[in-house]
RNA sequence: GUCGACGUAGCUCAGUUGGUUAGAGCGUAGCACUCAUAAAGCUAAGGUCGGAGGAUCGUUCCCUCCCGUCGACACCA
């Protein structure tokens, strides 16, 4: 048997201090059906998720809350576990950055980096606000530098603290950046390579024990807690079992291909922060980080104060777990800035899924349950087109293989008005029959198309055909 | 401010390496059908392809300017 190629698909790792967010939802289900759609290909797949879950906004939330920290991050990743399940995600592995492993592994990669000379402590001043423990940018401030919780005056205050030399990796970044297809879509790559041009300034990774206390201890200093970045980054490689050198680090990150999924802001972090990270600690960069955009509601940006938030656990209770990862995948775009409003989600779910696929496989299957005396014999499904393997496999365009999908449904519907089957068996039962075993094999091919967008409906629909039997509507019609 | 992107039918968007009547889906109206979740099919209405100039035999697609929208410009997961 030939060797499976092999490929390693992560998301960002949410910050646990909220409910899961539509955004983090379209990204997950994205990455899932890539993965799905790989496998069928034969990769081998790694899909990786977590969450993120130290830093002093959780110890406050935590202590505010009067729970343990880790108990209360424990909750917190139990909700996005479930986020999991009600979107019938197949991620191989849950990292959470509190996991014994991948603590170890957050010092282990400092440790090779400061063996690099890349990190180095220095006095750090910045915008202190007392009542909140935390750093602020000044434009995070507001009038007079006042904290907007507090409501006082943000303190300058200094500290020394452990700070990365990214200004090692100038020349390595624009090397790296050089290379066409490391990020998707391809100006979002001008934007960082004019970012690096730019010039690099070195990054604090670390924050005094006494103002972050929940975090990785810096190793060899107690005084110290690893800020954000070692700590949050090297999930992707942690999961994988790394700095242990062999198993799944090995056979993904080293010979697979390695894909990394995360939000347009992503850009500064994923692309170079990180990068520069796995270089110092001489570990292989990433080889593509693909970026989406944002989803808005009503042309502005989702927010409670608004009352425009989608989330995703109403979206399920709306219209089911398939239909939200149709929802997600097709009228979500891939690249870009997205719009959704409940009126356009209910139209496209009504048309494309109740009036467009659901009552094809009702009409497809009813005439062949009525009319074929036994199964249709051998609907192997046949290879896909490369207009819809190119979509999922190099275009991570998942919009784009919907499409394919859609016409082939609408392709069906038009066939069967024109050739009638259900006309035509009064007359000439024999011909009939063959009408309408093409129809079956054709919907079969359809429900195939469908196994990494909608596995569920792909299942339904394959099962029907096998039984001959018209299924229960997939889709309900919406109530006014 | 600097750099960059975008502005195409009511809505969301595709497209043209410049060349006869500019495309899709959704929505809307009409026709017709009945296998199906009153669904599907056919037809139609609807666009001076942001505005003005320029280069060209000719441009929505090239150049310049203008208007409008948005993004990047570092410690925001």
């Amino acid at each position: 048997m030939l060797d499976k190629k092999a490929r390693y698909i992560t998301t960002t790792l949410p910050y646990v201090n909220s409910d899961p967010h539509i955004g983090f939802a379209f990204e997950i289900v994205t990455a899932d059906a890539l993965a799905r759609y790989w496998r069928l290909m034969d990769y081998e797949v790694f899909f990786n998720t977590g969450t993120d879950e130290h830093g002093q906004k959780i110890a406050q939330m935590a202590d505010k809350a009067g729970q343990d920290r880790q108990a209360y991050v424990d909750h917190y990743a139990n909700e996005f576990k479930k986020l999991g399940e009600s979107l019938n995600l197949s991620f191989d592995n849950f990292i959470r950055t509190t996991d014994e492993n991948h603590k170890t592994a957050a010092q282990e990669i400092w440790q090779r980096c400061e063996a690099k000379d890349d990190i180095y402590k220095k006095k750090y001043s910045g915008l202190y606000c007392v009542g909140c423990e935390s750093f602020y940018k000044e434009s995070e401030l507001g009038t007079n530098k006042c904290c907007l919780i507090h409501g006082k005056p943000a303190e300058e205050i200094e500290e020394e603290n452990y700070f990365f030399k990214l200004s090692n990796y100038q020349a390595y970044l624009a090397e790296y950046l050089n290379r066409p297809g490391v990020i998707e879509p391809e100006w979002r790559r001008q934007e960082a390579i004019n970012f690096v041009q730019g010039g690099l300034e070195d990054f604090s990774i670390s924050r005094e024990k006494a103002r972050l206390d929940w975090g990785i201890p810096v190793p060899g200093d107690d005084n110290q807690v690893m800020y954000v970045w070692f700590d949050a980054l090297t999930n992707y490689i942690s999961t994988l079992g790394w700095p242990k050198e062999g198993s799944n680090f090995e056979k993904f990150w080293i010979n697979g291909e390695v894909i990394q999924l995360a939000g347009k802001d992503q850009v500064r972090f994923q692309s170079i922060m990180w990068q520069a990270m796995l270089k110092s600690a001489d570990v292989k960069a990433t080889d593509k980080l693909v970026y989406h955009g944002f989803i808005n509601s009503g042309g502005q940006k989702m927010s409670k104060s608004l009352g425009n938030v989608i989330s995703p656990y109403e979206l399920i209770a709306k219209y089911g777990t398939d239909a939200t990862r149709y929802l997600l995948l097709r009228h979500v775009h891939p690249f870009d800035d997205s719009d959704i409003t409940w009126e356009r989600l209910d139209e496209w779910y009504t048309a494309n899924l109740v009036n467009g696929l659901g009552n094809l496989v009702a009409r497809v299957m009813k005439m062949a349950e009525t009319h074929l005396s036994e199964p249709v014999a051998h609907p192997e499904a046949v290879g896909f087109d490369s207009a819809y393997n190119n979509a999922l496999l190099d275009n991570f365009n998942t919009l784009q293989a919907c499409d394919y999908i859609w016409q082939k449904i609408g392709a069906l519907d038009e066939r069967i008005a024109l050739e009638q089957p259900f006309k035509v068996v009064k007359e000439d039962k024999a011909s009939a029959q063959m009408m309408i075993k093409e129809m079956v094999l054709e919907l079969y091919a359809i429900g195939h198309l469908l196994h990494p967008i909608m596995p569920e409906t792909n299942k339904i629909i394959k099962e029907a055909v096998l039984q001959n039997k018209k299924p229960a509507n997939l889709f309900t019609r919406l109530e006014n």
